[in-house]
DNA sequence: AATTCGGGTGTACATCCGTACACCCAAAGA
DNA sequence: TCTTTGGGTGTACGGATGTACACCCGAATT
């Protein structure tokens, strides 16, 4: 039974399979929503079972502990973010001042539709368990590789060393995980939005000037 | 009585403000050293009585709740960060190139004697309380449009507009933010310590070059 | 048709939580 | 000298927490 509240997996149709996924995304989608108040290291089993409404004992069956919940986050959230990537990738032209704009444009808008994965990610990357900021981290490693080699294809840098396009990519992806976090601070349309979009904008302008002039430079 | 552990605060001498601030001062310390595996919002009280070596309930002559406490630990990180930047300033010259190398050992040697601090600014900018959110925003704005009246005085960057100054700060605080985060992750002389100050000599570099070229070429 | 499987339930318990309350006693103040 | 102050103590409480255990019952398997 019920108890008292809005049970939101109470519907009893479909295979077995079906009822357990279902159950299981119930899970995910109400730890992202009590995540948004507190850390994955504050969260009780027995509020996640509640907010879900199940029993506690209940949430076992799904996964072993809110530790091992935080790591399926975390891979969902990267899988989300990687659809981010091979949109921006089908979206980029050859126009390159046009290119920086609709980064930043699809940055913004997956933010807000994913608002708390990312800011499940934020909170989790530095204050989370053990395992779910290993998780993270090398997410966010592979990701900067996968940058490093989309911007080797770019023509003014195809010259440059690994170790060199490896080093902007970094500093590329700390610019952007900067305008996440902070877009999820502002509310959408904002004029606190427009200020940070621009921001961003030029900063990755001063980025691809630098750029530019580092291989001459060296 | 210290009941079955060391008691860090045992020492019966001084005068009662003395013995006040020595408690409070444990109290801090015993946080800091607690949040390195949890953050606060996972903290309980009474945790951070017993590693005092106080009962619980004396907390709350020093403090009136946990997120108090948190604010109390932001504002002590900041002076140090303060102490730093003042150290920056004091070994500022003439000489650019060095002086990205003096700034970043600079960083590394403060972060290294302050680890905890740092570690706790980390983990509580996203996941801590509101309040404590806050503070440390506040705190990092202000750092911010500092360092964007120290940029003012560059001959380079005197005609840049104010916007502009705080746009390129903001990039450069972002960035040794996000050394920051990084050295705590490594050890100290570790090769690993190397590669990451190496990587963000050549990310300021790059930096430098793209502002230098920004005035003429917006 | 009979059996197994498995997601969900309800009860139970030891432990920890925040905090209210009454108290203690040395330092500070009169 | 007597009184006040204030940091620290110990007890006591209702409530939350993780998890062990026995159970239920419809779907899946045989």
């Amino acid at each position: 039974m019920c108890s008292d509240y809005a049970c939101p997996v109470s519907e009893a149709s479909g295979s077995r399979a079906e009822r357990k996924e279902r159950t299981r995304r119930a899970i995910l989608d109400a730890t992202l929503e009590l995540c948004e108040d507190a850390p994955l290291a504050a969260l009780s089993l027995r509020q996640v079972a509640k907010q879900v409404g199940i029993v506690p004992t209940a949430f076992y069956r799904h996964f072993e502990s809110i530790e091992q919940l935080g790591l399926a986050l975390v891979e969902e959230s990267f899988v989300s973010l990687r659809s981010m990537m091979r949109a921006l990738r089908a979206n980029a032209t050859a126009d390159f001042a046009n290119l920086i704009d609709v980064s930043i444009a699809t940055m913004v808008e997956h933010v807000r539709e994913q608002e708390m994965h990312y800011a499940f990610i934020a909170r989790e990357r530095f204050a989370g368990p053990t395992a779910v900021r290993g998780a993270i981290d090398t997410n966010l490693v592979r990701f900067v590789d996968e940058l490093a080699t989309d911007l080797a294809r770019i023509p003014v840098l195809t010259p440059w060393s690994t170790d060199d396009l490896r080093t902007l990519s970094d500093l590329i992806v700390t610019a952007f995980v900067a305008l996440a976090e902070r877009l999820l601070a502002t509310s959408p349309g904002s004029s606190a939005e427009r200020i940070l979009t621009d921001a961003a904008r030029t900063q990755v302008r001063m980025l691809i000037i630098g750029a530019r002039q580092w291989n001459s430079s060296r």
